[in-house]
DNA sequence: AATATTATGTCAACTTATTTACATATTATT
DNA sequence: AATAATATGTAAATAAGTTGACATAATATT
């Protein structure tokens, strides 16, 4: 009986050791294979993740620079340097937020959107190489677990102190 | 009918977007997670990956840099200053292969060993928080999940010319 | 045997991530 | 109203990722 329990535990361990290698692997993929494809847009897979945020419907009228570090689950800090360089290529602007003169608004320029509908369709392409073999159920049940463990960090995140 | 397809097109892709970037969000979170949780013992998630892969019966002789760029799947040229960190603390130590003086095996140290026993404890209890409301069962699946997804960015990867 | 090609590891420059520190603006307290 | 505390964004230093370039060693070719 302790036995089993003692086996069980090992099990699990192991699993999840092996879960969160895997999820550094793919991390590392997911970075590398992705900047190269959309090369010759010049843009990296973070600047694509800011991007993606921007165009939502919700931040079309610019979100704040702590915001978009929430969701895209990095430090303010990491950020000022990635839209300093999507700044200065006039992608997107910086304002100054009317009801808090601390905060800058960050929004997609024309020129942002222009860019962003250019590389649509490799996007497009891409996601259909990097989800090769999976179904629309499977990507519903990925996705589905990737909510908890996003979740169970950010409950870590937050119990070790959130930004500070 | 057509607009069948297209619609389900369209929540394909819709999905693959939204999987991507809780790919992207739970990498960020296990780094900057997994970094607090090993600070008092000075180790970082991407040394904690080295030090794991290096305990492995299979390395024990020693592994050479390449062989464990291809198993951590980050480029050679990374892995020279994160090992000569470790070198520095005398964690790990590159001894030239007899059989191929190019090639350097990097093999753990007592030291490494010792440091690696000391923070068996943490991990454990990172993990459990980490893969907290899944069952064995869960982990099982996501595992099989994210090897597809591995093995799809590793054809990426090799299709866009591997490690050049 | 001499030479060309390939493989290995490292250095340098760049991007993205972290933390600490700080200037400035807003909010709360007295 | 004056002051303390908090919030926001940025700068600087460090770690980890990338690619390109290079010295050196091993292998293939002639």
């Amino acid at each position: 009986m302790k036995q089993d329990i003692d086996e069980s535990d090992a099990f699990g361990a192991s699993l999840s050791n092996r879960l969160a290698f895997r999820l550094y692997q793919c991390a590392n993929q997911l970075n590398k294979t992705g900047n190269k494809w959309l090369e010759r847009h010049e843009v990296t897979t973070q600047q694509w993740a800011i991007l993606g945020a921007l165009v939502r419907d919700r931040w079309q009228g610019g979100i704040a620079v702590r915001d978009l570090a929430a969701l895209l689950m990095v430090s303010r800090q990491n950020l000022t340097g990635v839209l300093s360089r999507l700044e200065a290529r006039g992608w997107i602007e910086r304002i100054i937020d009317e009801h808090d003169n601390r905060s800058r608004l960050i929004k997609l320029t024309p020129e942002g959107w222009q860019r962003w509908a250019d590389m649509q369709g490799d996007i497009a392409s891409f996601y259909a190489e990097a989800m090769k073999n999976l179904s629309n159920n499977d990507k519903v049940h990925i996705l589905h677990y990737l909510d908890i463990l996003r979740e169970n960090f950010r409950a870590i995140d937050e119990a070790q102190g959130g930004e500070d």
